[in-house]
DNA sequence: CTATTATAGTTCGTTATTGAACTATATACA
DNA sequence: TGTATATAGTTCAATAACGAACTATAATAG
């Protein structure tokens, strides 16, 4: 998603909007950082949508296929054919869930396991990158603005 | 693109990676953002693409595909589509480059900067809801600290 | 209870996006 | 000069992702 930049902009009406330049270096952090993690986690024989899917199962224990759209920003449907895939490849197991019916609980085999590491090893290196320079007081500044911004628009 | 909670994990090698919960939180921003802008500008009969485009002819006078395609992260082939379909709806004129034959000079037509002006608006509204709650010193700070793990990322 | 409404998951048709192969033009260099 | 290499754009086949329709189960209201 690009975004106008302030700066260069020949808008004259409506005005330029505050933080824009902000935002659009937001935006290609979040693109070049998907690139990046994407690149390192192929040889591993994982696509994005699946490195998701490890890290939250990493995270939680035994979540249904909704939450795990839901935490990935993915459709049910979609999440549906990935985990597919990912039982296919014997990384996680689907069970019946015993308290609800309709539902089906995700686990990593242990084999899904020792690879969602390798795939959480090859993210800290890029997620160290990109934060390991800046102070910690930077960090928890960026994650509170971030969490802010999610809120403004979550009532927009 | 989820990444891992570090405070919820139950990961103990490797060691859990400082800014990991920033991060996270910085990702659902930008879906977040990316989700809210498409419900707005959808009424103006515009998808994401389409909207990059707009933004950036109203920034850049004339860009090549190429150029276009790089600003928003697609490729050249994608661009080549999206712009076919602008082109259609009668908001680019596509020409060829008198100093390059195998360019084409892009721009807005009347009718399509009008749209595009819109589309600016819709997009003011939603920087200006995470943006305008922050101090210009937290919005300057955003724009250091994302430049910084872009660069970061670019000599990984 | 039972009718209604909501939710989890699947399937399938459609749209979005990519990557490779191709054409045409431009650039570099022997 | 002319030959190799790089670049802009298009086309097309393959993949990613969505959304609506459907089935089965749950929760709620009367």
């Amino acid at each position: 998603m690009t975004v106008i930049n302030r700066a260069a902009s020949p808008i004259t009406t409506p005005a330029c909007v505050r933080g824009t330049d902000a935002w659009l270096a937001v935006v290609r952090t979040y693109q070049k950082c998907s690139d990046t993690l994407s690149q390192r986690i192929a040889p591993l024989g994982l696509k994005l949508a699946q490195h998701d899917v490890m890290m939250n199962l990493l995270m939680h224990a035994q979540p249904t296929q909704q939450q795990l759209a839901e935490q990935s920003f993915v459709t049910k449907s979609h999440m549906s054919a990935v985990l597919s895939e990912m039982l296919l490849q014997g990384w996680i197991t689907r069970t019946d869930s015993s308290t609800d019916k309709r539902s089906k609980l995700i686990s990593l085999t242990p084999s899904g396991r020792a690879l969602a590491l390798q795939a959480y090893a090859a993210q800290a290196v890029v997620i160290n990158a990109m934060m390991g320079p800046l102070t910690d007081k930077q960090i928890s500044e960026l994650e509170r603005v971030s969490r802010s911004a999610v809120a403004a628009l979550a009532v927009l």
